[in-house]
DNA sequence: AAAATGTTTGACCGTTTGGTAAAATTGACG
DNA sequence: CGTCAATTTTACCAAACGGTCAAACATTTT
């Protein structure tokens, strides 16, 4: 570790961590997780972990910075040049599979958030802030243009994370209450039907 | 407390107890949360905190369990008799009032779901799901009378949680994107629309 | 006022937790 | 193969944690 390089072990056992990390921390939330489970998780001592990583917080912080690109990354693609209600259901749809296929990173940032965001509030105030703010000029010139209903384009962004993420945040309540298994299917027609009614013009 | 009856001093602190357990829970989870904040936060000893409840569970517990009626009551509401829009379109009125005045209550039981509700499943797939149940058949009635759309009830009722309760829940990133506090009176508006034009027959 | 009951506290305990030090082991490479 | 760096492990530590206990203090009852 004296070198810059990343050796083959280092690069192995940075992924287990990573991934045990994800799976711990999704789970139990940032005080909820302790090293020892992380450790086991990876197939590794403790010592072995903070030999890759300096602290629980470091771990934590890696993992967040680095997933919290690939989380945003649906809300990018909306694009001006396409047709408003179809970039929008497009958005809904990403997000929705999003929380059928990675569910671990929509907990994580759910636990982290949920307790005040402490290690990222900064991050929300910065990143994501300036990235929702060009999105919302967007659909404020689509509804000016007439193409889309008349809305608060933040409170849209803010229905379209709680309504997908739900399924994924709150699985567990989503089961009980149906009693079968979620079914992502649904929610999709669920959501399109919601969507496509609320921003016609 | 060897007789059954309660004084006044065990209903003074009881009281104080509860506060701050929801406080302190609601803020840091179960895990995150710890004996001596609550104490402390209820200005007793930790000890003194013990005479009243035998474990950090049972305190979690009380609150839990004391709390899920109030949470569940605006859904109770919803009324066969009433007109379906109006009985709907209250209940999401209702419940974003909720998200508003009992933020603390809103979060405890996210914190608690997000994680597995390892300690209140089984009154999820009991209590709340009959709730659902009996409601969701009477939204499916309303539906084949035709005085709502054709939308899947389970998923309507999960679009009214999670859109309410994200601006409890998530409320830190609600004000850091949009860079105020949160604007109950703006959700309103948005969710009136939402709710008026997706529930049209 | 004395007795009985109810309440509070300080001192303490065992366990878990995040983290460290140094020795032991493994791997890379000329 | 030998050497040096990289990796892993064993043993350990201090703090924080949930919880206990017996003694001290209040309050109510007789």
């Amino acid at each position: 570790m004296t070198e810059y390089a990343t050796t083959r072990i280092q690069r192995k056992n940075q992924a287990l961590i990573f991934e045990a990390a994800l799976d711990v921390f999704s789970s139990f939330g940032f005080r909820g997780a302790t090293l020892d489970q992380i450790a086991s998780t990876a197939g590794l001592s403790k010592p072995n972990l903070l030999y890759y990583y300096p602290s629980k917080e470091a771990i934590h912080s890696a993992v967040l910075t680095k997933l919290l690109h690939t989380w945003l990354a649906p809300l990018r693609e909306i694009d001006e040049n396409g047709d408003p209600i179809e970039e929008i259901l497009l958005y809904v749809i990403n997000k929705l599979h999003a929380a059928r296929d990675l569910p671990r990173e929509s907990r994580l940032f759910a636990n982290e958030i949920v307790q005040g965001a402490p290690r990222i509030k900064s991050i929300l105030e910065t990143d994501l802030r300036h990235l929702v703010e060009g999105k919302v000029k967007i659909l404020s010139k689509w509804i000016k243009q007439g193409r889309l209903a008349k809305i608060d384009p933040y409170h849209l962004i803010f229905s379209i994370w709680s309504l997908t993420q739900h399924y994924a945040d709150f699985d567990v309540q989503v089961q009980a209450v149906t009693g079968h298994e979620t079914s992502f299917d649904e929610a999709e027609v669920f959501l399109n039907h919601l969507y496509r009614r609320m921003l016609a013009p």
